[in-house]
DNA sequence: CTTAAAACTAAACGCGTGTTTAATATTGCG
DNA sequence: CGCAATATTAAACACGCGTTTAGTTTTAAG
């Protein structure tokens, strides 16, 4: 029951956002009672919380990982992450969700810590690529970062909302081939040296 | 009273969103009690879209207005774009909030009708593009759209998400930056084709 | 001044929310 | 089996939501 309330919790809380699904909703979905989540997670926000944890934790520790022997090709950095979102498309959409809900602060310190903990290696990534010489010197690191994320999480959000707003219907392939559009837009640095790394978390 | 009311409803549900917002919370920021947005807008949707209308009728009344002369260059028409929302910069962050809010269908038809009528324009204008041989001959219509209608948000979503997911204050004069260096990603239609879509990565 | 329409106020309504309680069913072990 | 620990259920709680009602004040024309 505990793991059927997790299932449910991801496919509501990932496409809706926290404030926009309700603890009943979870809990018919799950096949049970509100009383569960009680139960089991002290709250709607232990729920959240439980859930976040499983299902992007692993995605963090492998990107921390790999960050942390020594220096990484943007470009590979890249990739990696084009991967990782491609097999969670609903984690852009997520992050977005959370950071827009609350007026300032996050929701406890769930987005900082996942999301907010990666940007910083973001920058140092790119100061240690403009160091390295692989990127133009001039580069302005803070404006690139954010340039960098936000067009590594475009696709993903595209995918969901394109449909809507663009009256556009987004088959797998052209997901495909607008992510594969997107990653060459950030051909920076040297030539990126096949697949290093690879996510092998659910697909 | 009613402008009143229309005030307090801009600078709420442009930056939090509509369900984020309570009826009360208006009222009271316009000085007054819930009971006058029913007198004066029937209920709480009503005083949505007639602050819709005041907001960014405008702006789409302008677009759609220099649209209907005949061929536009791209470029032109995003740096007008990059105007009007370097203007209200809340907008992107309210099509974004009210696009992921429904689960499918939007809160009536209004960013159908706002946004989403701008959509076929954008394609219409890159096919125009693409006819008289400005942009390559291989660019994917639908995609490119995508990726111009994304890259012209993101900045002005970046300036209410950056300082809280990478901890980065962009004061005036930064985004004013972002917002040329994302116009010049775009420097469609004036530049050969092959370059079109390389990112000059600089600040 | 009179008076009727318009503008505004205060209070309550029904409903859905997250949460909690109290009672019951199920399990697992000596 | 006996029985405590665990799991689950159904019902209710207090609260905030959007909305509505009924009554009062203000406005302005005759």
């Amino acid at each position: 029951m505990r793991s059927a309330l997790l299932d449910a919790a991801s496919k509501l809380f990932l496409k809706h956002g926290f404030d926009r699904v309700t603890a009943r909703q979870i809990a018919v979905a799950a096949g049970t009672t509100p009383a569960m989540i009680h139960y089991y997670f002290v709250n709607k926000l232990g729920l959240f919380r439980a859930m976040l944890e499983r299902v992007i934790g692993p995605v963090r520790d492998m990107i921390a990982g790999s960050l942390q022997g020594g220096a990484v090709d943007p470009a590979v950095l890249i990739r990696m992450h084009m991967q990782t979102a491609a097999a969670n498309p609903w984690i852009a959409t997520l992050i977005v969700n959370e950071v827009l809900a609350e007026k300032g602060r996050f929701r406890g310190t769930f987005i900082r810590e996942f999301a907010g903990r990666q940007a910083p290696l973001v920058i140092e990534l790119l100061q240690r690529a403009r160091a390295s010489g692989n990127v133009r010197e001039d580069l302005d690191v803070r404006l690139a970062a954010l340039s960098l994320m936000s067009l590594c999480m475009f696709p993903f959000l595209a995918r969901h909302v394109a449909g809507p707003v663009l009256g556009l219907k987004l088959d797998e392939d052209e997901i495909e081939r607008l992510i594969a559009h997107t990653a060459r837009l950030f051909a920076v640095g040297t030539t990126p040296p096949g697949r290093a790394t690879r996510p092998e978390h659910r697909a």
